[in-house]
DNA sequence: CTACGAATGATTTTT
DNA sequence: TCATTCGTAG
């Protein structure tokens, strides 16, 4: 294969570096994928053994992607491609009881981690109205993310001062990892992290896959964490040939723990790297390339890149103002109606992205309305239906009976009888003893707390989940058979009229569906662990289908990686994007990634590109005046103003006003529900002639008298902190320990203040 | 123990 | 607006 005639002098160098570190920064468009798939076959074609070949990716979409593409190349193909998690999931089937897990260990996705973390929290006594779950779970997450475990976590919180929320975190995660243990489980993030102290706690096992995997390509390296990071790094300590494509500009994933200095330092980690700039577009017009570029040079940390296309100029990039969400909905699905009528293109040309989902409603409702199939990327994931989930459930506890969330949550469904008090003597019972659930719930009858009818119906249960066995059904579909009969899951949906259950039901044969398949594709090497792994690891984003023939829907998040002839980004407004949040912070760091996620979307538009923005947009049920974006200040586009096509009614905005001086609003609530540094406005805020309610957080006092929708009337003790941080020691009336809140956050209302 | 209504709080989400 | 979680009555 002639590798120089298919590729530019850029990619043909980087295609061509096989030995030695190399570093691809890639533009949007500027063939990345087409250069990891040629350097595989290019590296094959040296005589590279493939075996010592690994790709690794973030998605499954991306690693199936790669995967298929590297097939056309090489037809026989046996590279490994695999995300970081299967990757990580691998290894620690084969060398995970090193850090305490047995092969068959469960993988608990986020809402078994919720679930796990609320019973913590209710264990601690700590309540989880005052402290969300996913609050302190995302805390977790972030911690393990960069590599702090729970001892560290809780040393680093005895030696400075964190604040109440810190405290908190500090006492569940220990326990959390302690319960995941027993249960023989990790959460996504554990599988990321015990693969990384492997590393470092073994030298040996280090060496020996650092010696196994020689050649090691790594794509959107910028979205890497500090725990992926070192697995990487890990692996190439003996063998540095390691690739890693990315592009700085295109990472939106700091919120969850990556970092951009990842990528931004390679070239300090490896001083004799090779880096290659791949700065041709191949997809975008330049009018398009050009909005991309003005934008995203006001980035101060980056490496600056020159994008160029040789492509044609294009229509202009157009900024479309309507007068309200409903109105730009409707205008939007008329454009592509009518270009399709027309003949100019397909539905599938069209996709519009949006900053956070529920902008998607509006738009949904105008494409059913003008008829115009659509696909939405990210609606609820099919693995995360409750039925779907419990059926799995099943699966899980028979595979793995130490899973106690799991467990818990099938014990009592269907319905059988054993409700919270029975499970809570359960569990005390199995902590006395020092057993499973299941193992406790086998041995109820010795159970002195628990009724004879409780403990019959709780051995009945373990009875049940011993007496399935893989072993025995042969493969997961007649497993999972075996187990809808026995268990009665779907029964009381049959006889139901409700759409709702009857969609419950073909869920549930469409998860037996797979099993089969999946039975199917493994014949006699069939096995339930396999199965259970690939749907925890399964992601509703993977079943988007650019051949559908559907205009496609999704945030500005899900759009990376993909490309459109016509893109339309909606809501180009402040708050939105960018986000109200980053807009609130002291440094502006989220405002750099705000910029590129805005950047993203941008560049995945081929022909037309239109950014909207409204005059009014309803936002969590209430209408707000909308301002116009900052970034849009940064790039030149073409203004047309579309309000005055909208025949004048009222505006919402202002029928709300008025219904506010008719009194018909209680705007006592308004006031409370508003946000502290409103920076829209609301109807409440433009009436209110006194200053106290935008002043509120700030306005506590010692001393002062305040309600708490929760605990009731109580006295400010003590004040710390300033702005967002200042928090208030408040001693209810009818408790004995003072309280603390983030001013900012709690629901706390001044006495008096009317 | 369950089922219903009130209260609450709210980006983005590769796995 | 909307989903989820908690308290209370049956």
């Amino acid at each position: 294969m002639d590798f120089q005639q298919v590729l530019t002098p850029p990619q043909y160098a980087a295609v061509s570096h096989h030995q030695g570190p190399l570093l691809v920064l890639a533009g949007p468009g500027s063939g990345k994928t087409r250069v990891i798939t040629h350097r595989i076959a290019s590296l094959i074609h040296a005589g590279i053994p493939q075996h010592q070949i690994l790709g690794i990716t973030f998605t499954n979409k991306a690693s199936d992607e790669m995967g298929e593409r590297v097939r056309q190349l090489i037809p026989d193909s046996r590279v490994e491609i695999s995300t970081f998690h299967k990757f990580c999931v691998r290894i620690l089937r084969r060398y995970g009881n090193t850090v305490g897990l047995d092969s068959n260990f469960s993988i608990f996705d986020t809402t078994d981690q919720h679930q796990l973390i609320r019973y913590v929290l209710n264990e601690l006594d700590i309540d989880t109205v005052a402290y969300n779950p996913s609050t302190i779970a995302s805390m977790i997450s972030r911690a393990k993310n960069d590599l702090i475990t729970a001892e560290r976590f809780v040393e680093a919180f005895q030696e400075s001062i964190g604040d109440h929320l810190q405290a908190v975190a500090a006492r569940v995660y220990p326990v959390y990892q302690k319960l995941l243990l027993e249960s023989n489980a990790v959460d996504f993030d554990d599988l990321l992290l015990h693969v990384a102290s492997l590393l470092k706690g073994s030298p040996e096992l280090r060496a020996t896959l650092d010696e196994r995997y020689q050649y090691i390509l790594v794509d959107e390296y910028q979205d890497t964490n500090l725990a992926q990071y070192q697995i990487v790094m890990g692996l190439s300590l003996n063998t540095r040939n390691l690739c890693v494509t990315g592009d700085p500009d295109q990472s939106i994933y700091g919120w969850r723990g990556a970092k951009i200095e990842n990528i931004l330092q390679f070239e300090r980690d490896f001083p004799d790297c090779k880096t290659i700039r791949l700065e041709q577009n191949f997809r975008s017009t330049k009018a398009i390339l050009r909005v991309a570029d003005d934008l995203i040079s006001h980035n101060q940390r980056r490496k600056p890149k020159t994008l160029f296309t040789e492509n044609q100029e294009g229509c202009p990039v157009e900024l479309l103002c309507f007068s309200d969400e409903r109105q730009e909905a409707n205008e939007i699905a008329l454009h592509i109606r009518n270009a399709v009528d027309r003949g100019d293109y397909d539905f599938n040309d069209f996709a519009v992205f949006y900053r956070v989902n529920s902008l998607s409603r509006e738009l949904e409702l105008a494409l059913a309305r003008h008829k115009i199939p659509y696909q939405l990327a990210g609606s609820v994931a099919f693995y995360e239906r409750t039925e779907v989930k419990d059926l799995l459930s099943y699966l899980k506890l028979i595979n793995n009976p130490d899973d106690r969330v799991a467990f818990s949550r099938i014990v009592n469904k269907p319905l059988r009888g054993i409700g919270k008090a029975t499970q809570n003597k359960l569990i005390r019972w199995a902590e006395e003893r020092g057993t499973s659930l299941l193992e406790a719930a086998h041995q109820a009858k010795d159970c002195p707390a628990l009724s004879k009818r409780a403990s019959n119906m709780v051995a009945r249960f373990a009875k049940m989940i011993s007496g399935f066995s893989m072993a025995d059904s042969g493969s997961v579909g007649h497993l999972m058979e075996a187990v809808i009969d026995s268990t009665r899951l779907i029964d009381s949906w049959k006889e139901s009229p409700d759409e709702e259950d009857q969609q419950r039901i073909s869920n549930v044969n469409e998860l037996l569906s797979t099993a089969r398949k999946y039975d199917e594709i493994f014949g006699e090497e069939t096995n339930l662990e396999g199965f259970l792994e690939a749907s925890t690891l399964a992601s509703a984003t993977d079943q988007l289908d650019s051949n559908a023939g559907r205009v496609t829907l999704m945030t500005l998040h899900a759009a990376k990686g993909l490309e459109y002839p016509v893109v339309f980004i909606v809501g180009v407004e402040q708050n939105l994007i960018p986000h109200e949040r980053v807009l609130r912070e002291e440094f502006r760091d989220g405002l750099e990634e705000e910029r590129r996620l805005f950047f993203v979307g941008i560049t995945r538009a081929e022909q037309c590109l239109y950014l909207t923005q409204t005059r009014e947009r309803s936002l969590r049920g209430r209408p707000w005046r909308t301002i116009t974006s900052d970034f849009l200040k940064e790039i030149d586009v073409d203004v047309k103003d579309q309000t005055d096509n909208m025949f004048e009614t009222k505006s919402h905005f202002d029928e709300f006003v008025e219904s506010i001086k008719r009194g018909e609003v209680d705007t006592e609530a308004l006031k409370a529900a508003t946000p502290k540094r409103p920076l829209l406005m609301t109807g409440a805020d433009l009436l209110k002639q006194t200053p106290e309610a935008a002043d509120i957080p700030q306005g506590f006092s010692v001393g002062m008298r305040v309600r708490h929708p929760r605990y009731g009337v109580g006295t400010v003790m003590g004040i710390s902190g300033y702005a967002r941080k200042r928090t208030l020691d408040v001693l209810f009336d009818d408790a004995d320990e003072s309280q603390t809140f983030i001013a900012a956050h709690c629901p706390l209302q001044p006495l008096g203040l009317r």
